[in-house]
DNA sequence: CATTGTGAAGCGTTTCACAGCC
DNA sequence: GGCTGTGAAACGCTTCACAATG
């Protein structure tokens, strides 16, 4: 038997494996060879007690009384992510975004390499963003057969982000990382995560709102105590 | 007293208010005029019930029988989220990434113009994007002060992201939003949100990497009963 | 009588606290 | 002695279910 058959990691934790995931690689590179609950907590804005659960999930892989080994442990993240293999992706829309995220070096760096960009309106096909040409959209299904992408983004304008799902989903496509500020439907069995900037400023405006109202009011009311810690605010 | 003291709004229950928002926009601009919390649910993707809690910390500001009212909806919302006067940002970075916010329609569009864009290359500075020029790093102060800005937009490569974020707060904004893939470290008081686009798609490879070793285990493994309805998948 | 508003139950996540182990 | 691994408690969010009501 394996060490671990499949278990059921909770998404809360997949979310935070990636940035353990990048931090560990960052210590390798400086020379870390071992690394205890409490300095990756550190390093990532978390708590120990949430790293040592989080770590828990991918089985008994720390040593009590000294701590993690960085390299296995980067190993096993890696693999429990499925990032052991590349994932090419494909890119709907050779808009302002979509050209940044062709030409943003965090997506082929980090194992995920740009098969292709495709867009509807053929003004833009076969200009270069980011060294990769803009393909048309007839072209598509073929780059995901040939280069079998299964993930796809939609950088496209919130009209057509339907469409683009529903051809990428045709193509064969089963995660599909959305930048529309659209709900994209999509059959049972494809992931769709979405990420919306507005979303994310909106947020952060009722925060400064809620700031701006509370020293109206009580003019000594602090914010939160301040833990006697010089850095650090909310992250959420 | 007025009808609602300063109520403590769920982070939860914020995150989706932007999302009702945008609905809501969009449902004036079709001549809808009222509308239940099942079709706001519908159309949001969420459950009834969910839309229910999060409209009541607003306060009751529907009508038994009838449903809400859109228009009231919407002021109301905006209230609540500080979005009844527009939040000028300055985005620090003119990279590919910076420059395709500045672009983007969305960001000026929704409340969110640029106050303006800043780089600490001067090979950078004075060109055009979006229509914005790229001004020198020595100039945030002065954007932030004159413009009254309170969101900095951290768009810079990992390396010089904690500088960025230290001289938007020397300057005097109180939220970021950043996009590099690192933690930043600011005093308390400011508050962070973080958009990491690696993570997103890391996060996405566990569920196809799962896809796949489900497939190769049980072949008549179906992955999530599917509840007999053609679309919608996991959202997340 | 359709639909809201909301206590209360259910569930997933975080945190505590400490036994287990190197 | 120091640090992991983990039951159990605490917490926050979601969902249920129904009384309240226009």
């Amino acid at each position: 038997m394996p060490p671990h058959r499949a278990r059921r990691i909770p998404e809360a934790t997949v979310a935070r494996l990636p940035v353990y995931l990048q931090i560990l690689v960052e210590q390798t590179e400086l020379g870390v060879e071992s690394i205890s609950s409490d300095g990756l907590a550190e390093l990532g804005g978390v708590n120990a007690a949430k790293v040592r659960k989080d770590l828990s999930y991918l089985g008994s892989y720390g040593t009590r009384g000294v701590g993690y080994e960085v390299d296995y442990l980067v190993y096993q993240i890696r693999r429990e992510l499925g990032l052991d293999h590349d994932w090419p992706v494909v890119i709907v829309g050779a808009g302002n975004l979509g050209q940044a995220l062709a030409g943003y070096g965090g997506f082929n760096d980090r194992g995920f390499p740009v098969a292709g960009i495709v867009d509807i309106d053929d003004a833009k096909v076969d200009t270069l963003v980011g060294g990769v040409r803009v393909r048309p959209m007839s072209e598509l299904s073929q780059i995901v057969a040939s280069r079998n992408v299964s993930i796809g983004v939609v950088a496209t304008p919130p009209a057509s982000a339907q469409d683009a799902a529903d051809r990428l989903v045709k193509a064969g496509v089963t995660s599909i990382l959305n930048f529309a500020p659209v709900l994209l439907s999509v059959p049972v069995g494809v992931t769709v995560r979405k990420v919306d900037m507005a979303v994310e400023l909106q947020i952060l405006s009722y925060h400064e709102q809620r700031r701006a109202s509370a020293a109206a009011a009580g003019t000594g009311g602090q914010l939160h105590a301040v833990p006697d810690e010089g850095r650090r605010g909310v992250s959420a």
